[in-house]
RNA sequence: CGGGGCGUAGCUUAGCUUGGUAGAGCGCGUGGUUUGGGACCACGAGGUCGGAGGUUCAAAUCCUCUCGCCCCGACCA
């Protein structure tokens, strides 16, 4: 629209907005709602009757389950074992640790009564008050303090290291599909330790399996370090997160790893006998991912056709589309999808077998190749009639154009499908890494960096702004005034030494290291 | 909880200012024509216009209240 000058580029933009995408608006049109149409389009979930919790569907929670089973894996691998606790938590228990309750006590769901009766006019209504009022649990620290304080009485009995898998309630006002409901799916590891520096080790262990899935299994580069006080969860000493950047520009958190030191074993009484004989509270860790992760994948991976699944975490990594435009030829057509998908089902991509569907839905052929565009399958292969006498078949990867299809031979796709998997995997990672870079800036004056996260068009933001490397004296009181002005927050504090001192760019204090700022989800 | 916007068919919406009893596109069903691509034709189903109350001979339209959703803010994974 203020292109004037140049007629060629006028053309290009005129015919790129001409070419029809499967989701109305397009991401530099309007995020937010990009977002829910394609978490629409592609059947992840939908709102339900219950204001701020949602429905997931089978292939959302398809992609949460491959989440989980692999994360799950690498908890194991590190020496984590699953446990279940209660999701009710007595409300004197929840009171132990004083800024936590600070921290929750807001966004809490609270049980108070026992039971349904009718009244006279037969409407049901509670009926027996509780004796004590139960919080549904917006997270675990203190319940399974309290198992903890009754296994752990020795050196001996430590470390402990759980982890559940559940689901917690937080009563958030403003929700938002997967990336802040009211209720939502996590896992949540919970362990003790003898000393604090094991216990640090084992937060920073747990920040790097999260490093490592999130990079390798979900394809999305993250920036890790710690959070700042403000930041912190509530009753921590330290936590250490991951973020990662939305294709609006903002960061969202894509997971956090708690050092507790020994706040919730006091208020929880888990004590033991130390190695010199003398009692002493034991030094705990908290971390926790949760179904956050599927919307970080669609801000991450998704265009303006829908959902890009990254192969790793894809609920069906291949689909197979036949063409049957002549009814003689379908059932030919059919068997040979069949043998195909069969034979695709033998080979391995990582560690597992390929998971492969065969669309046998007597629907058109466009429609159904949008849809999977849509779900964001990672490989779409077409078998048509001719395809069968000369033995290829015609192959479209989602990271590339939706157009774009390349012939292959059926006997090169066998051998090469694992590798063209792997390869999406890898430039999915690549192209957002290339995005985040390329909207990470290192500021060096205050005037910068305010004009940094300043829209042109303050009634309508346009899409601005981006990781911001600027020097911090460390104050809070700076941190709050740059959250007032400009809704921005500091991310991450990294822990490496990537940064050399300089000044603070908003006081002109020393500072020890640059840090990132973002506004963020 | 504050500020703004919006609720009409599964989805997107017209109609609302100037009340006269609901229309379209997509989707859906049936039949047919098609078929390397979100195809075409015909017929058809589907709406107590978010809900309640009020004004009126008459309300999607005006008034009051209420519920829900979205965006921004406070809070957060």
């Amino acid at each position: 629209m203020r292109q004037f000058n140049c007629s060629a580029s006028r053309m290009a933009k005129s015919a790129e907005i001409s070419t029809k995408t499967a989701i109305t608006p397009r991401r530099n049109e309007d995020f937010p709602e990009w977002y829910q149409q394609v978490i629409r389009a592609a059947e992840l979930a939908e709102p339900s009757d219950v204001r701020g919790c949602m429905v997931i569907r089978p292939w959302g929670y398809g992609i949460w389950e491959n989440m989980q089973r692999q994360l799950d894996a690498m908890f194991r691998a590190t020496g984590h074992r699953n446990a279940y606790f209660p999701l009710f938590i007595p409300l004197s228990y929840f009171a132990k640790e004083a800024e936590h309750v600070e921290g929750f006590a807001k966004e809490c769901a609270v049980v108070t009564h026992s039971r349904l009766e009718a009244d006279a006019d037969g409407k049901l209504g509670p009926a027996s008050a509780l004796t004590e009022p139960l919080v549904v649990r917006p997270t675990s620290e203190t319940i399974i303090g309290a198992s903890y304080a009754k296994w752990v009485q020795s050196y001996r009995d430590l470390p402990i290291l759980i982890n559940q898998w559940a689901n917690v309630v937080r009563w958030e006002m403003r929700p938002r599909l997967f990336l802040r409901t009211t209720e939502f799916l996590w896992q949540e590891g919970h362990t003790v330790h003898e000393t604090e520096l094991e216990a640090r080790a084992e937060a920073r262990l747990i920040l790097d399996v999260y490093e490592r899935f999130v990079r390798d299994h979900l394809a999305v580069p993250v920036l890790t370090g710690a959070k700042s006080e403000s930041e912190r969860f509530p009753g921590a000493v330290q936590t250490l997160t991951l973020e990662a950047m939305a294709q609006d520009r903002k960061a969202i958190q894509a997971g956090t790893s708690h050092f507790l030191g020994q706040n919730f074993s006091r208020a929880s009484g888990i004590q033991f006998q130390n190695r010199e004989g003398q009692q002493e509270f034991g030094w705990t860790t908290s971390w926790g991912m949760t179904t956050r992760l599927v919307g970080t994948i669609v801000m991450t991976h998704g265009d303006d056709d829908g959902l890009v699944l990254p192969p790793r975490i894809a609920p069906t990594q291949i689909v197979i589309l036949p063409i049957t435009p002549k009814e003689e030829t379908r059932a030919a057509v059919m068997e040979s999808c069949d043998k195909l998908a069969k034979e695709l089902r033998e080979t391995r991509y990582v560690d597992l077998a390929i998971e492969v569907e065969v669309d046998r839905r007597d629907l058109g052929g466009g429609i159904k190749n949008w849809e999977w565009i849509k779900k964001g399958v990672p490989l779409r292969i077409e078998i048509g009639p001719r395809d069968l006498a000369s033995g290829n078949v015609m192959v479209s990867r989602r990271d590339q154009p939706v157009k774009s299809k390349e012939l292959i031979s059926t006997r090169e796709l066998r051998s090469r499908a694992s590798e063209i998997l792997a390869s999406i995997q890898q430039n999915l990672f690549e192209r957002a890494k290339e995005f985040r870079d390329e909207h990470t800036r290192v500021i060096n004056s205050k005037t910068e960096f305010y004009d940094f996260f300043t829209p042109k068009n303050a009634a309508k933001p346009e899409i601005h702004g981006g990781f911001a490397l600027a020097h911090w004296n460390g104050l809070g009181e700076v941190e709050a005034q740059i959250k007032n002005d400009l809704k921005v927050t500091i991310r991450v504090i990294p822990l490496d030494d990537s940064s050399e001192p300089g000044s603070c760019i908003f006081t002109g204090e020393p500072s020890r290291r640059r840090v990132i700022w973002a506004k963020s989800y």
